[in-house]
RNA sequence: GUGGAUGUAGCUCAAUGGCAGAGCACCUGAUUGUGGUUCAGGCGGUUGAGGGUUCGAGCCCCUUCAUCCACCCCA
């Protein structure tokens, strides 16, 4: 006898079911939309990796949350499960290189694993959509992938959004500026980044608690909470700096091809307390921010120039961005922005059956209207008609199709549409443009 | 990894230490050619699991598991 094992996902791990998946698919494929109209191609990669190709890339603390993989009998080759897309695209430039054609641009959509305590907006297996672009150093490259995040959350119809933008290098010069010892940058960036928790006092209080100068600390938290719409920022702390900064610089340029693209300056903000923990970071860094509701950032992204040369010679610069799909799904759950016609259900037509005899009937209009495009539910059990168009109703199916002896001895099929109970009776030539008729029209 | 809250029917939740309930969902019928409304009836429980206290535990105590929340970190 078998025994009963109550079923259950492991934890931080989820099922999703049609209805979750219709949602779903409507967001990765307005995503893959926009990867393709700025000419990002489609990679994918096993969702191991070798054990070796994970380790020392994201850092210590990070790296405590990779899952480890093996098979039961051969330990030969220690295996893990990505963590991100960023480190196996880097594996793939290194090891195909001869087949890419720089500048490569590709996009990569597929789920990656990381064993935190789970919560919402946050999973042990979730789906990121990244784009990159490697073997570019100009910043033209990064002012694509800010051009194309914003086209993506226009797109899925948020109503208000921001893409902070920040630079490496400038954070850089402003904690040399303000007199940090280069050793206690890290810890800097760390408190600094807890910016919007926390605030200005608490930032400034967990530095000095890390032991950094509060002289020091005052300097530079006036520096990076410098705001002023547009690049006026950037002139205020060039001006406090005193000596044109790379970093400063190439913001600026950044700025100048945003306006170029008609990005909304309402959609971004060059803001320096924005950090990013991953440490393979060199350049501009973005990320996406909702503040209402706030689930912590659905995208981020920056450049990063050396990662690609763990795998390689000589390293290529890169930039891109990663979206993560379910805090997307998550806010677009809560805003409700799908589109109406994103129902419970694909199917479009439910062909009744009204008993054994008729059967045969019946499934001659479903093979008419799915050779016309119609996705066509022919009923598959025996229940009387009342029963099928429950089915119908309950699953959101619009239009019920109805041949019953009546029907088929004049040779019509009846149509009904279940929104508004309207009925048409049609000849069966004119079936299939009928029932896209009684679908698009409201 | 640290701290907090919560686990009762398929779902959302009630129930002074004293007969385990409601709404929704599901099934049947009113209605053998028409759904979403209405009415009548029905199905549904090892109260997460294990132990303890008690005449008696869904309720109190201990253990454990799970879920959610806040940290940490991040998408």
């Amino acid at each position: 006898m078998s025994k009963f094992i109550a079923p259950r996902a492991p934890k931080g791990f989820r099922d999703f079911l049609p209805e979750t998946m219709l949602r779903r698919n409507y967001v990765l494929d307005c995503i893959r939309d926009v990867f393709h109209l700025f000419g990002f191609e489609p990679i994918d990669t096993p969702i191991l990796e070798l054990h070796e190709t994970l380790f020392g890339k994201y850092g210590e603390e990070a790296e405590q949350l990779i899952f480890t993989a093996q098979h039961g009998r051969s330990r030969r080759e220690p295996l893990a499960m990505r963590y991100d897309l960023t480190v196996p695209l880097a594996r793939v430039v290194g090891q195909y290189e001869s087949q890419l054609n720089l500048p490569f641009k590709r996009y990569h959509i597929a789920p990656v694993f990381r064993g935190e305590r789970p919560q919402r907006g946050r999973y042990r297996e979730f789906w990121q959509c990244d784009a990159d672009t490697v073997g570019v150093a100009s910043i033209s490259a990064d002012a694509e992938i800010v051009i194309m995040m914003h086209e993506i959350l226009k797109r899925l119809g948020f109503p208000q959004f921001l893409i902070k933008i920040n630079h490496r290098k400038l954070l850089v010069a402003i904690g040399e500026f303000s007199g940090v010892p280069q050793e206690q940058l890290p810890d800097l960036y760390r408190s600094v980044d807890k910016f919007d928790k926390i605030g200005a006092d608490g930032v400034k209080g967990e530095l000095i608690e890390r032991g950094i100068d509060g002289e020091a600390v005052s300097r530079m938290m006036d520096l990076i909470q410098s705001k002023a719409p547009g690049d006026n920022s950037l002139d205020f702390i060039a001006e406090t700096i005193g000596s044109e900064d790379k970093g400063l610089d190439e913001l600026r340029q950044l700025a100048d091809l945003l306006t170029d693209a008609a990005v909304e300056s309402e959609h971004y903000d060059f803001d320096f307390t924005m950090v990013r923990g991953l440490g393979y970071y060199t350049g501009p860094i973005f990320e996406t921010v909702i503040s209402e509701p706030n689930l912590g950032s659905i995208s981020g992204g920056g450049r990063y120039d050396n990662l690609i040369g763990m795998f390689r010679r000589q390293s290529l610069p890169t930039t891109g961005a990663s979206f993560g799909l379910e805090r997307i799904i998550d806010l677009m759950d809560e805003l409700k922005l799908y589109p109406p016609q994103l129902g419970g259900t694909l199917v479009q037509a439910l062909v009744t059956v009204f008993n054994e005899e008729t059967r045969s009937d019946s499934a001659r209009i479903g093979v008419q209207l799915r050779e016309a495009g119609i996705n066509t539910e022919v009923y598959l059990g025996r229940r009387k008609l009342g029963r099928q168009l429950a089915h119908a109703d309950k699953k959101g199916i619009p239009i019920v199709a109805i041949a019953g002896p009546d029907e088929i001895e004049a040779g019509v099929v009846k149509l009904r549409r279940l929104a508004d109970g309207s009925e048409m009776t049609v000849e069966p030539h004119a079936l299939a443009a009928a029932v896209s008729d009684m679908l698009t029209d409201r």
